[in-house]
RNA sequence: CGGGACAUAGUAUAGUGGUAGUACGCUUGCUUUGGGAGCAUGUAGCCUGAGUUCGAUUCUCAGUGUCCCGACCA
């Protein structure tokens, strides 16, 4: 992509009201923009971003096994009335009436309306377990949005729901999407700095599970176990304050981000809303359920927070809008141009993604770009390198650059 | 939802009871090209409503919006 050809504005200074870094960041940059607190729209490098992370995750989510599906953010009122989350949900639901009167609800959560959907499609054992999995808008209608992304009323949510038999089933493939969950947030850099966490469970088992990412920013506490490298929420730890694994009392306190849940919820809704299956004996039972959430834009702001310095962002190569940042220094015309833009070309033919800036505009104002950018690999061309038929190589996160040639470059990536 | 702060151009800001200035951006032209370059040129603004006043962007009240703290967060 030529920087001359992208919708890329990016800001001289940092917006007004916003403090959250991730917020400051990803505007500055012009990867967002603020519609209202809560609710932004994704620019280019945004959506490009967003749509890696996505990626990633459905990479996962298939390899486990699950079925992507795509459920409607309009809901009648009546589905929700079944399970008497019409009224439980009033706080985060978004409801309304339409022209004729008719209530309906944005929705908040899908359990109702995936279960609902799969009723009449499942019969017995035999069709058991099986999860579905869908990337969707979310609207909640929080009493505060607040720090940019970290907390969004209309954001994407990754949401997985599995169906057992019992709870055999159920735990095996929970242990499994937990695994496959620590793996997407290591694929997205965040691996070293994010603990499998136990919080309340509600109803049907003792614990949830979260998974949460060390910030200062963060609105949660957890207090961690370096010994078996998991945490424990705050709000569970007037009943548990040992580590559920080893015991250690010895454990350490943190603020952190949820990025990711998983639940058990059992059969509470499989009952109301009556997804049942008839067993080997042919009796019928209703179906053991689980789900599971991580959200998009919440994993892109938590990112941001936890890898930039003073010049900006710097992204992981794997979720990175583009791999390489190629800068053409100097004045864009002549043998230079005609030598970048064959670099520029030599890349694209071996599938390396990478932003063109070709701009006839100052070096200085190319480079502070670049850093706010944050594409991980920095390629400067200019009459200096040209010289020594060489380019200079930077990678964001770090100071030094070195010269060699694109051939080289290319084989090493 | 309780408390606080704030609201002036696309962005960041200054300022005033007599309708507003600066920087950056953007337009046009020329110059320049390794860390937001230079000269010239043009462009664009006081959140909404009511009140006080001869006159309100400024003062008062209400509303709306944004951010922060707290509460809340299947």
């Amino acid at each position: 992509m030529r920087q001359s050809d992208i919708f890329l504005k990016t800001k001289k200074e940092f917006p007004k009201d916003e403090v959250a870094t991730n917020a400051k960041l990803l505007i500055k940059a012009n990867y967002i923009v603020k519609l209202m607190a809560g609710v932004y729209s994704m620019l280019p490098l945004g959506l490009r971003v967003k749509r890696k992370i996505e990626n990633i995750i459905r990479e996962e989510m298939n390899s486990i096994g699950s079925n992507e599906v795509l459920l409607p953010a309009l809901h009648p009122k009546s589905i929700w009335e079944i399970t008497g989350r019409w009224d439980e949900l009033s706080d985060v639901m978004y409801k309304f009436k339409d022209n004729t009167g008719k209530e309906f609800g944005l929705g908040a959560t899908h359990e109702e309306i995936l279960t609902d959907a799969v009723k009449n499609n499942v019969n017995s054992y035999t069709d058991l377990p099986f999860s579905l999995y869908q990337i969707q808008n979310k609207f909640r209608s929080e009493e505060r949005a607040k720090s940019g992304l970290l907390r969004g009323r209309e954001f994407t949510m990754k949401d997985l729901y599995s169906f057992h038999e019992d709870e055999k089933s159920l735990s095996e493939f929970y242990d499994k999407v937990k695994e496959t969950y620590l793996n997407i947030f290591k694929k997205v850099g965040l691996g070293d700095i994010t603990y499998f966490t136990f919080a309340s469970g509600g109803s049907f088992s003792k614990y949830s599970h979260e998974f949460q990412t060390l910030s200062e920013v963060g609105e949660d506490t957890i207090f961690i176990c370096d010994d078996c490298r998991i945490a424990i929420n705050k709000e569970i730890i007037n009943d548990q304050n040992t580590c559920p694994e080893c015991n250690n009392k010895d454990l350490r306190e943190e603020a952190s981000i949820e990025v990711g849940n998983i639940f058990k919820l059992g059969t509470r809704f499989s009952e109301k809303i009556g997804l049942n299956y008839l067993d080997s004996d042919g009796k019928s039972n209703p179906v053991v359920m689980g789900s599971y959430g991580i959200g998009i834009e919440r994993l892109m702001g938590t990112v941001v927070e936890t890898s930039n310095d003073e010049n900006g962002i710097i992204w992981p190569e794997s979720i990175a809008p583009f791999k390489v940042h190629l800068l053409l220094v100097g004045n864009p015309s002549g043998e230079l141009k005609e030598k970048t833009d064959n670099i520029y070309k030599k890349l694209l033919d071996n599938n390396i993604e990478v932003l063109y800036d070709d701009r006839d505009i100052q070096p200085g104002e190319k480079f502070y770009d670049s850093d706010i950018i944050g594409i991980p690999w920095r390629l400067v061309v200019s009459n200096k390198t040209i010289e020594k038929s060489k380019i200079e190589v930077k990678k964001r996160a770090e100071d030094k650059t070195s010269l060699i040639t694109i051939e080289e470059f290319i084989k090493n990536i």
